[in-house]
DNA sequence: TTGAAAGCGCTAACAC
DNA sequence: GTGTTAGCGCTTTCAA
């Protein structure tokens, strides 16, 4: 069996308060005292019981992330910030999938199994101003994306809005008239594909571009596959398409795809730009252009927060006022929107 | 602040007992006691504390899964199909990296943050014949990758002998003789890069191809860059190269990137193959043939084994000796080892 | 500077 | 079928 509390304190001839406060390094600890202590705890290995210790003091050390799917790289690259921002803090990460299903999105959000978690860092796909209710929960709460309802909860995000709009600007600085955006959703208008979406059609409108709906491409998920069909979609439409947005960039990888199959040489025929900045970018041939949305600061930023609304929490402070952060992203451009054919 | 069985209890005008038979749904509850029951659970939003149940039952209902990085594809979709087989039988995944670092994968074994955890998913990647030691730890560990070790633990792994043997042979086939291996690991004998080293050279032993050591490329990680920087690293050597093993699709993808840069046509030049089964590897320019490892049912027969060790930890039951488990794998054929140049 | 003791919420004997 | 009760290992007043 491990060794618990009382077996140190035994095995050291004092009490479980002293082993207590010397495992939280705490003062008031003669260092004679300290040193015996110590060695108990090394002889028998001593670890502290997590679960009681929670029980106790209602703290896990665990935060809980939510996302669509891991393995869509952006989240996974996501997680992957916010493992490393977690850990520099001493918090560990659980994570949790919602497969951008909106059922599984409302209970998660009461899931028993986040009594297991201290906070929520909440990436939502499928929920919309219906739902705003279910967010008013009584544990801290970090929204990733826009704050588009009117909650109680803190939201970190970036600028979709400017960044898509800057995107589509790249494509017409280039030269691209007939511009298609690929990955809209139906029927929504809150999300980051709607805000992307707008994004696009401002930066048609400032440049006197008409904007042209048989030019949008519609998807289900963000999938690679979903913007290769997409894309194929688009081009059997036969619009004249020199140019594309891709509202992520495993889509735009799909649509790069689509564009190969169908003889279109990019950036030649058609320019193409992501959205997102994953590393993978760098790599497909053409290398994509892309907007980094700073995923990194924005998984720091959400921890950060999380982590001080956890701390409000248990130390009873008053609760400060919930906030907005907006990231910065920044337009890297590639050999697909180059001018020129001109690899690297 | 939330309600808990006493209240429940209270409000039901019943023991604590009957409430705990109710939430776990036992018999010997007279119907009409369980609704009364039931309807107070209700009324006050009663949820199980966690904390509480597991320092009283042992059990956390968290499996721990320790991978070098989330982000690395590989490990991202192996993530999803372990959290989904987790969430098939009640439980819920703790996700660590290692980075790849010793020191780390060493230190994770004996971490405290695994208390919070019935046992561990491990896939190590820097740890060697020295540390087999590290692995007699007293919680249920399933280690992914082949028994390399003479441990008292479960592995489940594919063959990645032979599995390596198939995809050179596949190069062989379709006509190559200058084939270069990326994505070697300097000083390894015994994890999977020394395992599919040792395949692709059984493969070039059997159709009587010499071994030539300056084909093999060796890398630090296995990501995108590593891949493209040993490729371009192997070309400049001027060897002939007409077929290229990547030792996982990930590298492979570099490698096809450095390939393009350096005016090389796939599959015309030179033929590529990778190993993983990535979802992406279907989009990639030419589309990439590959292994596939049978992610899925890795996932899921680590889970079960975990779980029926964390079972038989829990009843007391005498412990089953350990086992190791292999997979099937299936070669995907795709454009890159394509005969001709035809696309789909 | 250290010790004693209460209790976090739950589970599982054991009693009725 | 249902109730009582003893801890699981820890934190934390309060007292010494």
């Amino acid at each position: 069996m491990a060794a618990t509390l009382r077996d140190v304190a035994r095995r050291a001839g004092v009490s479980i308060k002293t082993v207590s406060n010397v495992v939280h390094e705490r003062e008031y600890v003669r260092d004679t005292t300290r040193a015996v202590v110590r060695a108990a705890i090394d002889e028998l290995g001593y670890q502290p019981n997590l679960s009681a210790r929670s029980l106790r003091s209602g703290r896990t050390g665990v935060i809980g992330l939510a996302v669509p799917e891991v393995k869509l790289p952006y989240f996974a690259e996501l997680a992957d910030s916010v493992i490393a921002a977690a850990k520099a803090r001493g918090l560990t990460v659980l994570i949790e999938q919602t497969g951008a299903d909106l059922d599984t999105e409302r209970e998660l959000l009461r899931s028993p199994r986040l009594q297991l978690t201290d906070g929520l860092i909440f990436s939502p796909l499928a929920m919309s101003q219906t739902d705003v209710g279910l967010l008013a929960v009584d544990y801290p709460l970090v929204i990733l994306g826009e704050r588009i309802f009117d909650t109680p909860c803190d939201h970190v995000a970036m600028d979709n809005l400017a960044a898509a709009r800057a995107a589509t600007e790249h494509l017409i600085a280039a030269g691209c008239r007939r511009i298609a955006a690929v990955g809209a959703h139906a029927g929504e208008d809150l999300g980051s594909a709607a805000l992307r979406l707008r994004g696009y059609r401002a930066a048609l409108e400032a440049a006197g571009i008409a904007y042209d709906e048989r030019l949008v491409g519609y998807v289900g998920l963000w999938h690679r596959h979903d913007g290769a069909a997409a894309m194929s979609e688009l081009l059997e439409r036969d619009l004249g398409i020199d140019g594309v947005f891709g509202m992520n960039d495993t889509l735009a990888l799909g649509a790069l795809r689509a564009l190969g199959e169908a003889g279109h040489r990019v950036p030649e025929d058609v320019k193409l730009i992501g959205f997102d900045g994953l590393d993978e970018t760098r790599y497909a041939s053409p290398s994509l252009s892309t907007i980094d949305p700073g995923r990194v600061e924005i998984a720091r930023t959400a921890v950060r927060v999380l982590h001080e609304r956890i701390d409000e929490r248990v130390s009873g402070a008053k609760r400060a006022p919930s906030v907005r952060y907006t990231t910065d992203y920044e337009l890297i451009e590639r050999e697909s929107t180059r001018g020129s054919g001109i690899r690297l």
